[in-house]
DNA sequence: ATGCATGTTAGAGTGCGCTCTAAGTCAAGC
DNA sequence: GCTTGACTTAGAGCGCACTCTAACATGCAT
């Protein structure tokens, strides 16, 4: 229980075992153990590291700069002070992310809104059959 | 000064002219008036539209999604609902997806706490003789 | 008239992040 | 032994949203 299986391992990030081993390849994960027949297993460790790249990448961070913090945390600890700043560069440009898309929807919400009082205008169908035409 | 040129709905748009053409061939942006030469030039209403269209992207909403709301429009003023329900969809994905970002946006902010920590139980030689510098 | 900036086109190319294919291996159950 | 299903590999393919190229046209300033 302690170590899952692919199926398990799928079932535990919500990533399809194409993406694990794409992510392997990719070097964002190292180390994944074997068993005797060759095929992967993963390990607590394992599984809590894919959950917090995938809290990276829902985030918007490229595999790239992924890769560029799980570098240097295989350089050890030495570079633990370059991995949070990583991660607080991120964070900051994350929140800048949020604001620009508040932002958005807000323009959105009030186009909605414009429909709002549009379609209040015209209530029925036959009424008002001329000429709302518009941008 | 209501009709831009290309240069002019770049600045405005922050868009490049080559997604600018690219939209309008996709047929994003319809009805883009010329010049004597064959230069187009922008509308403020175009403009507007522009821009509506980027908050769109901006929220993450396909060239596909986008194409959908933008053929509904030109269907003419019938299509408002559903235009309005399109975008009220848009909306709730745009929350859900707000949501989701800022979860993993707490579980990097845990991580960085994690990092605080140790590194101040853990600090380096040479701060040990004098006081510690945060900002 | 010449040069240069700014525009035009069709279509090719790019980068990203997967996603899939094909052929093969292995272990368990019938 | 045979089938099934979960796995393995290298490498190809895909969808998206641009982004760029190359060759050409136009309009303005010197």
């Amino acid at each position: 229980m302690s170590q899952l299986s692919v199926s398990e391992a799928v079932a535990a990030t919500g990533l399809s075992a194409h993406t694990l081993r794409y992510y392997e390849k990719e070097m964002l994960l190292y180390e994944v153990p074997r068993d005797s027949g060759g095929r992967r297993y993963y390990t607590l460790e394992l599984i809590s590291a894919i959950k917090f790249i995938s809290a990276l990448r829902a985030t918007g961070m490229s595999i790239q700069g992924i890769k560029d913090y799980i570098e240097l945390y295989r350089r050890g600890p030495d570079t633990a002070q370059q991995r949070m700043a990583l991660l607080q560069s991120h964070e900051e440009q994350v929140k800048e992310q949020l604001r620009e898309t508040r932002a958005s929807l807000d323009m959105i919400r009030k186009k909605i809104a414009l429909y709002q009082t549009q379609l209040d205008a015209t209530p029925t169908v036959g009424e008002c059959a001329r000429g709302h035409q518009h941008e």
